[in-house]
DNA sequence: TTGACAAATGACCACTTAGTCATTATTATA
DNA sequence: TATAATAATGACTAAGTGGTCATTTGTCAA
């Protein structure tokens, strides 16, 4: 189980460097110091490799920035959304070069789902902050907003991913606040209409049934050891069978597990599931 | 020299939906209804084929869009722009395609450097836009203002590529040239400083000597037939080896040719080199 | 020391790749 | 028609690909 994340540290390097495609399973034993045979027992395939590395940084990635905008106020949650955007990028550097490098790219269908379901959580999530901060004045406007965001977003991570310039963070944020801000107020001239949006946004992947959403937690319980957050998740889990709690104690429930390395993922997948 | 012109469109598409690397040659001269050698008598290499793509369509527009926004009064030239740039993209969608898809890999020296010369001409067109445009106003915050920009072209060309999404290219300029207007006159907030934009963007390639033009010149000459266009362009020629004509007939010259398909690029180049 | 089980190996498979070149077909010239 | 020049072919090479599996190695408890 160690080897499964040394092929994946060492593979993402290798990735980030060269592309998916131009790195050959070869390549990725060779560095590890392991054989062929070896690898195929940690990853079916090396699709499968590169779908596992997308997940693991994904739910990592997804869930904090989820964390961070639904427990921001409105005054701070722009800049957080940015900051939490940018650090990730720039701790997980190699990640997010694979990301950008592929995410045109489309070699395998299951890639190709995986990366548009984490892009429309993506669009979610920049959607309610937008409707959260401007209500009713972006209405017409919000769907323009969130390309804009994410086009602020790429150019900038572009340009520090691939030129080596110094990032802070701090200051990187703070325009892009300033400049979402701006676009927000005073944009009257939509582009995207939500009929647009609707037609070429294929629905938006539906949530996780409680059935899927148990499965899930049943593998994880099985993993962690006695403790606080494998005792939360258990009642969580009960509460999803039968629903008994008050909202107050489910967020509770969620907060306990929400800083668990292997539980963040469940934790936004349940603050969605339960709307808390 | 027809069937140049056949491989380098057959693997435009080809390379457009499944990438570079993912092509082979087989395919191409498959579909070409050609040999595998028929296809080295054309291209030295595979890289050199998409080296060619590269070429042959962003001398095109490029050298549009610099025609389009020197010509174009202060009212009128950032929707120019925009029109311009989405026009091409739509027209040549495969390439528009090739391009995103390709433009962070980064398989050959050659061809980055080829995809950087490129991309800094465009930061010249749209700084020096910008600058016409609002002058001091945007002293600090120029170079994001480039960013911002290209950040925004990508996005929604992104948007009606892949997402096959109906392009009014008219009401698409009218959004980006209002969000654009936005950010150039209310932003204060720079990321990008003068030294930061230095450090990172080497030092502009710099303009091609007069005599690598003349080379350049010769060779077009030989290919064309008699006509007013040949002949200007031989006296621009003689023009380069001994200044004679003044501004204004150069400019005309300059003129004469800019919409022979094959002189296009060299407009530019001249435009450029006369400071016209 | 033995035996049982799991972990790891790397030769091997079938197939694909970019690129070559002796050979053949086509065209132009005399 | 004969000859020279050019265009086009596709079998071939050498290298590499993702993936497999009979075999070896390592690690335990008995």
């Amino acid at each position: 189980m160690m080897k499964k994340q040394l092929i994946m540290e060492k593979a993402l390097e290798l990735f980030a460097e060269q592309g998916f495609e131009a790195t050959s399973v070869k390549q990725i034993t060779d560095i590890c110091g392991i054989s062929k045979g070896a690898f195929y027992l940690s990853f079916k395939s090396k699709d499968e490799l590169i779908l596992a590395l997308i997940d693991h940084f994904m739910e990592q990635i997804t869930s904090n920035i989820d964390y961070v905008v639904t427990n921001s106020n409105d005054e701070s949650v722009l800049h957080a959304f940015y900051y939490e955007i940018f650090t990730s990028f720039h701790k997980h550097s190699d990640f997010a070069k694979l990301l950008m490098k592929e995410q045109t790219q489309s070699f395998n269908d299951v890639f190709l789902i995986k990366m548009r379901y984490y892009d429309q959580l993506m669009d979610k999530t920049i959607l309610n902050m937008i409707e959260r901060l401007y209500g009713e004045n972006v209405e017409k406007t919000k769907y323009d907003l969130i390309f804009c965001v994410k086009g602020l977003m790429h150019v900038y991570s572009t340009l520090f991913l691939f030129n080596n310039v110094p990032l802070d963070v701090n200051v990187l944020a703070k325009t892009l606040v300033e400049k979402t801000n701006l676009l927000a107020q005073h944009t009257n001239t939509p582009f995207i209409s939500k009929e647009l949006m609707e037609t070429f946004g294929q629905p938006m992947s539906e949530e996780m049934s409680a059935d899927q959403l148990i499965d899930v937690i049943n593998q994880k319980i099985e993993e962690m050891e006695e403790s606080i957050e494998k005792e939360s998740l258990t009642l969580l889990k009960q509460e999803l069978i039968e629903p008994t709690l008050g909202q107050a104690i489910v967020k509770g429930l969620i907060e306990n597990i929400r800083n668990h390395p292997h539980c963040k993922w469940i934790a936004f997948l349940l603050r969605n599931h339960f709307k808390v």
